[in-house]
DNA sequence: TATATTTTGCAAGTCATTTGCAAATTTCGC
DNA sequence: GCGAAATTTGCAAATGACTTGCAAAATATA
């Protein structure tokens, strides 16, 4: 594995929410090109070591966000008043899409699911 | 109600699926500007008329796909294959996200869930 | 270690979407 | 209805996240 890809995979694996491709390219600003970083990520996921799900926000826009796959399957919690991540825990929405998909006759291979508002901390604070 | 954004919501009520800018940008390309088209978009998203997501697909590339917004909230699944949704029905998330927020304390304003695989008619078809 | 393969940096391109501004349309008070 | 005031539109240029071509650099293979 190069270098580019180690680091970005360490990055990911490190932190404890969700990255986007800006956050790594600012992160690694004099190492490696915005290119190769995107290249990482893309390889990275194609592999299937990484998830990634599009998200919008008023202070980022709309950039794709990072996880390590690591088998299972979490859901994130966007917050609009910091902009951070709350994690969600493992997916407990199996059963429903299984249930959806029988009902309509799909092959589901995946989904995506985020839930935004107030995090705890910004909410206790007053916002 | 401006020509323009009548337009826009006609398009968007009648349709059977989440209808992208791109594709009212297309539609109306001999009447409207693809500005004006964006600008009623945000302006009947802003007012609760409209409800979006983005999603990513290999054919369209990344886009907002838009619905009407009638009090009810349904989710969607897109197809790898020919790149059409299909109706979920009514969002039945509601108890588990109750649930997740309470458990981690937040306040969730909104959810966005979408599943993608194969269609009915594309199994069919044997893809 | 030499050669073949893959990856990287750089620069330029793509594409959905946004924005400034003057002209056109719509809204309001009468 | 009518004209001024407020809002919206079209056009053109800009933005920003990503993508791509290509030659040089790094890595893998023999």
């Amino acid at each position: 594995m190069t270098k580019a890809r180690m680091h970005v995979l360490e990055s990911i694996s490190r932190a404890k929410e969700p990255l986007s491709a800006r956050q790594l390219c600012e992160r690694y600003a004099q190492e490696h090109d915005p290119a190769t970083i995107y290249r990482a990520l893309h390889y990275l996921e194609e592999k299937g070591s990484l998830d990634s799900f599009i998200l919008h926000c008023s202070e980022h826009g709309t950039e794709r966000y990072y996880v390590v796959h690591a088998g299972e399957h979490r859901h994130w919690f966007h917050c609009e008043h910091c902009h951070r991540f709350t994690d969600l825990g493992l997916c407990r929405f199996d059963t429903l899409v299984d249930q959806m998909s029988k009902e309509k006759g799909l092959s589901v291979t995946s989904h995506t699911f985020y839930a935004t508002g107030i995090c705890k901390e910004c909410r206790d604070k007053g916002f």
